[in-house]
DNA sequence: TATGAATGAGGGTTCATTCAT
DNA sequence: CATGAATGAACCCTCATTCAT
């Protein structure tokens, strides 16, 4: 039961990888015993620090490779796009997409959060996020497609809106979100107002955010 | 005999529940252990056991008072709105002051996620939340200041939104959006052109989702 | 079984260092494990990080005391000497006494000696010693009752010497070796021969050392 | 089938043994890992398994040839002796020698004193060692080269000061201690007045040893 | 012969929980 | 009510040993 095949090695380093997903996204990092890893993994606990030096070094490789893999995917799905609109739904799409198809990363990204040693990677990542989506939008409003606005907050914001529909697919099995529901709200808004209003909105009640301390 | 006011019984209780929540929050549940917990309320190890009868229900107490107060804010916002879109911009800002003012415990939230008995406190006050937000696009349609859309799927999507925005502002201080950029993109979009085209957006690719498996 | 006395916070101590020099003397500092010295204290594994922070200081705590001990009797019985002689004597027995009264921290001594931690006490102890000796002989030489010699040099062969009988002690079961025929053979040596012939032994073959390398 | 010379199969043990004496006397019994031994000596893990059962029968292999090897010298040395002093000087010579060339014997032995399989290869060693001292030591009283003396614990002293002597060059690097003023020390000792007064010490003070328990 | 991936017992250490005081 | 010493299971990690190749 020994020799999987020729690599094994590998074949253990990826069994061990699937398991540590599942297991970091269904406890956390610390909840995450090397332990329960290699019995999901169906290896024995040395057998883990075979190809892993210490959990941190295992919690890191499983991330890095995730989070390459959607950067990739994202930019070439983006640059397929015929138009700004396209290109946004695109981007919308695919980051759905790839939360749905990864919801224990998403997790342990979010959950993960205090740990110095993935701050890196999550930095780069969302950098590469913003660039794309403003470039996006940018060009979407230069092309008269999109009404003139923030980009930079714009992009946060949708980057923030996508991670917040993942998060309640992941969280509470949310299914009651569509792709299209998404798409269209993000581009037309719930106002059913003639649009070049900007100035309207003023009028609505505005109250001050209270941040205590 | 519970001496409830003896000027220490609920003063000892605050005092953990305060400090359950700064070391919950820094720390994580797994990585919060009652010794610091203790510690920086100032009281005993066997001190917290006195009201609590373990580290679960520590966890529930601090999260089931939060989100009870919560609730009871956003209701009373709401129901002082004068308009739909002024209802749905004081939601808004409820929830976005609210999470800024009570970063710890939406990361908590979400971080331990997976705790059964969790569950039931968020999944009530989840209901609430769309309770009043359906009500409030139902009423917004009706009046006409609203596109007629799927109003539960909305309220999904911006309550979703909300939770990706607090989330950013969490995780990464995120300090570029603004409460006005957020409700503006909520009830504007993106998009330049004339309003009453629901129809057009099909026009646009798209991409169906690949789930894997 | 848990509340021995009032201070059982010092009795548990007490009982973790006892067992400590038990088993580190028997086993080594490697070979014992916490969980060995716990259960020869009669106390949980927990129980031994109450009083000492990690392996380390437990190792260390133990020898400086006794060490420390040692220096202030032997400081004291060779105050008490009425001549070089009765000093160097007193010397000789208290160390003999000392080693077989703490023949483990003699093991421990000798075994750890690659310890960086416990170098310095050593150092320290060594040099106390010598320091003591060298009077000694100085004073003895002085008075003309020691032959003119190396002083450094023969307080290093006694201290090695005292060292060794120790040893032999410790891992033999020694028991031939007498206080007094150590005394008498350091005082006068083996020779028959008259005294004063410093240039005699000149004529003794010596074969240079041959150290390789 | 065992190709003594096939190159291979001794050259992979030699290498071996060359390698555990390095680790284990750096690093103690316990401390030595069989990985990097392995290492040290260039050779698979399982190579190490196949010439030795077990990491005990390594250290036991090792330490037999060195002492096997140190009992001919120090025969051979003494043979050729002229006189009992004359022999007495080579044994301490060959002694002091072999010590400062087997360092990390040295301290193995000591260090893995507790271990029951090393005992009767020691044993042997010191019974070996004594026989050759007492008979010099017979043949120098016999001669009225020696002063006449207990030779079984003149023997035992000698040999515990070779010990204590070698163990300070090894544990203190020191570099005071001569052969020649061990030497003298050992044939002179360190008192001034005339030789056949043995009756004389009992003057000198001589405090009973307490032995605790 | 020789390799090195794999195993799992055991190491040091932490921490939720209990209970005598 | 309050304390904190004590417990022991569970954590991460190492390493002697085995065995398919």
């Amino acid at each position: 039961m020994v020799h999987v095949n020729k690599r094994s090695g590998l074949k253990t380093k990826e069994k061990v990888l699937g398991a540590a997903m599942k297991v970091f996204s269904a406890h956390g990092y610390q909840g995450a015993s090397i332990r329960a890893i290699a019995k999901a993994a169906g290896v024995s606990v040395g057998g883990v620090y075979l190809y892993f030096r210490n959990k941190e070094e295992l919690y890191l490789d499983l991330i890095r490779d995730r989070v390459e893999e959607q950067v990739l995917l994202t930019r070439e799905t983006v640059a397929s796009a015929r138009s700004p609109e396209d290109g946004l739904r695109a981007f919308i799409s695919r980051n759905l997409e790839y939360g749905l198809n990864n919801k224990e990363l998403i997790l342990i990204n979010i959950r993960e959060h205090r740990f110095a040693f993935g701050r890196e990677i999550k930095r780069k990542f969302l950098r590469s996020q913003m660039d794309m989506l403003t470039k996006i939008l940018n060009k979407g409003i230069a092309e008269r497609a999109f009404r003139a606005c923030n980009t930079e907050e714009a992009a946060r914001i949708i980057i923030a809106t996508l991670r917040g529909v993942v998060l309640s697919m992941v969280l509470e099995g949310e299914s009651v979100i569509t792709e299209k529901g998404l798409g269209d709200l993000i581009m037309q808004g719930l106002s059913r107002v003639e649009k070049n209003d900007a100035r309207g909105r003023t009028g609505s009640r505005m109250r001050p955010l209270r941040v205590l301390q």
